[in-house]
DNA sequence: AATGAATGAGTGTTCATTCAT
DNA sequence: AATGAATGAACACTCATTCAT
């Protein structure tokens, strides 16, 4: 019966709406702050439909962030960083970094949120685990063939160059808004988010350099 | 004893008590999860109290957050980073930083909760856009003196730095969460820490470089 | 029995317990008086219940004093004032406005806290409006057909004849235990409230006399 | 020691402050929604003193009621309705109710505030019921003179009669707010007080002519 | 006489979750 | 698969009143 294919799709639409419309009121309001009937609301789902398919709120929680962190994570491997030459590549990997932040922003909110519960949500996560490793790998491959190019300087290591190149731009955006009123210079104009780009690449070559 | 009911009648210190235990909620729990009655109880007050003095749990976060930026950039001035050789009082600046948000690890949290909410209890606070200027003050210094010595390049915007040297602290620290979970290493070992404040201080020492 | 089960998931009927329990409550207690607790108690409701059904307190008071509005200007209506001869129209009229408020002692209270509060939570009602129209068009017909008549004198204001008669009975009512202490009689003995009426309906048949 | 005669007159000054605000506060919110701090800070008191000189909120609010109560009365007796003629007296006291309402709202909020209590603050004031048997007296005079002198018909209940001229000012009053909104006409305008001042005058005389 | 500090018991309101269909 | 009705526990906040001086 067809019937019976157009339910399985709509199951699978309610859910995916459900999804998206959670990860949107997580990364507003954080977990405590998110409320279940305003997610089913804007997922155009019934409330009971969350407790179906994904068990509880905190449920729902980890299963956001197991889609935001695999989005960025295949969207990096997308890059294909390997193909480029080693400068090349980490420059594009600083800029996407950069890019992906300012193009999610709910992102940031949710690693915050997952944090500030310290991490309990991230457990479980065996996909989550493999994706990094290999994302960590990645970085490590440019090192070396920065390295083996005479390009970049030996030594450096992977797991920190990462969390710097990471830091320098999620710091900046995940706090633009103490840092707009505290330092009275707006931190979201085109012009301010050009410098911290440029800024952040002067640093990291400058840091790799051999 | 007298003194024991004495100190209960002392609204200076009752009002003191209440801050210090909302700190410590507030940057446990964020401003939604934190609970008012917790706080009372932990500041060994009355829940009334806490709305005597403060107004409101919004306001009383207000108060948390500009007690605690006023902290960091109090010891900041204290550094007297002016009296120190540039390229030592760079070092000095980013050791502080990060031993700063480690000593007090609830001003990373509380931050971060104040630009979950977009930071509007920040917003009316004028002292610490004062404080806040000051700082950047005393990095452009050290930058002018560094470049007059010889021992820094000229044309580093303060600004820009300032971010970066809180940025490489900051992120490791509010993420050793997920950092521990997901790249499978502990962040918070001393090794581990020792290692991150060596690559942050070769890093920007690197950046500044003449 | 499922028939109680039944009925606890009927929202129509709840709805209506819980307007029948408020008006008794906010009639008994006034809008400040009356607790939000004892009124989703005595509806046999849950306390959550009111907020889905009307908003908050204040909402459901709204609600409570359109219902009971309503209520008098329908029975006024049920009267058929315009099938009886002028002056019979007339002495029923004060009969019914007497007998209702003596049946109704909660329209009265409920009025009064309308009041109390600047009657506010009443501008929103248009039904309201309109059913207060027909009511003074149906004495200005009966005042108009007495003339025609004979029997009543002309010139006499539709609007301020209602209120004088609203007023004789209303006022009587609504100080009865103020009167009853300070004038040392009781104003609520079957006696006493003969009395009343009949004092009120030969004032208001001496007021329109021809 | 003159110290002592200014320290008991401003015992006396602050028990009238703390009277005069708790009339005003008890009539704008009534008993129940009146603050006993709103009372202390308007009466420029400490919150202390307002139990200290009437033992709590509710015995407050009793002689608030005391007061006002015997303001009206004191200042119906000063009237000297006596020495006018009758139908002169008449007029004058129904004018006189009339004005006092007008002229102290705070009254009819305070008496519909007893009333909604059931007037249990009322009952132990052995003062006012005597001023109420004195002024019950007033109006029978008043109509034992107009009789005599023909102008008046007899056998006019002076209880019932007083009852009428304190409704047709009372309820137009306290019911302006309704009235005005559901009738959409404003019962405060200069004409308007003026239209019902008349239509009651011409009311009670028409009630009591011979 | 006067006061600022403190409190316990409640207020209206909200929430994540389960029930019945 | 989907839904509207219902709930208990908790939440921020308030109040009349008392304490300590």
């Amino acid at each position: 019966m067809q019937s019976t294919k157009a339910r399985t799709r709509d199951a699978e639409a309610t859910k995916a709406r459900i999804l998206a419309a959670a990860k949107i009121e997580f990364a507003r309001l954080g977990l405590g702050g998110a409320r279940v009937d305003e997610i089913a609301e804007k997922a155009e789902a019934n409330k009971r439909m969350i407790y179906h398919y994904f068990g509880n709120k905190e449920d729902l929680f980890t299963a956001v962030l197991e889609d935001a962190y695999l989005d960025i994570r295949t969207a990096e491997q997308e890059l294909q960083l390997d193909e480029l030459p080693p400068d090349e590549g980490m420059v594009t990997l600083i800029k996407f970094t950069w890019d992906y932040y300012l193009d999610h922003p709910e992102f940031i909110t949710l690693v915050n949120s997952a944090n500030l519960h310290k991490g309990k949500h991230l457990e479980k996560s065996d996909k989550l685990k493999t994706a990094s490793r290999r994302y960590i790998a990645t970085i490590q491959s440019l090192l070396d063939r920065g390295v083996e190019a005479g390009v970049f300087r030996s030594g450096i290591d992977a797991g920190q160059l990462n969390i710097t190149i990471a830091a320098i731009g999620y710091y900046y955006l995940t706090n633009r808004f103490s840092g707009t009123i505290l330092f009275e210079r707006d931190y979201m104009t085109k012009e301010a988010l050009d410098n911290r780009l440029a800024f952040n690449i002067d640093t990291i070559m400058r840091v790799v350099a051999a």
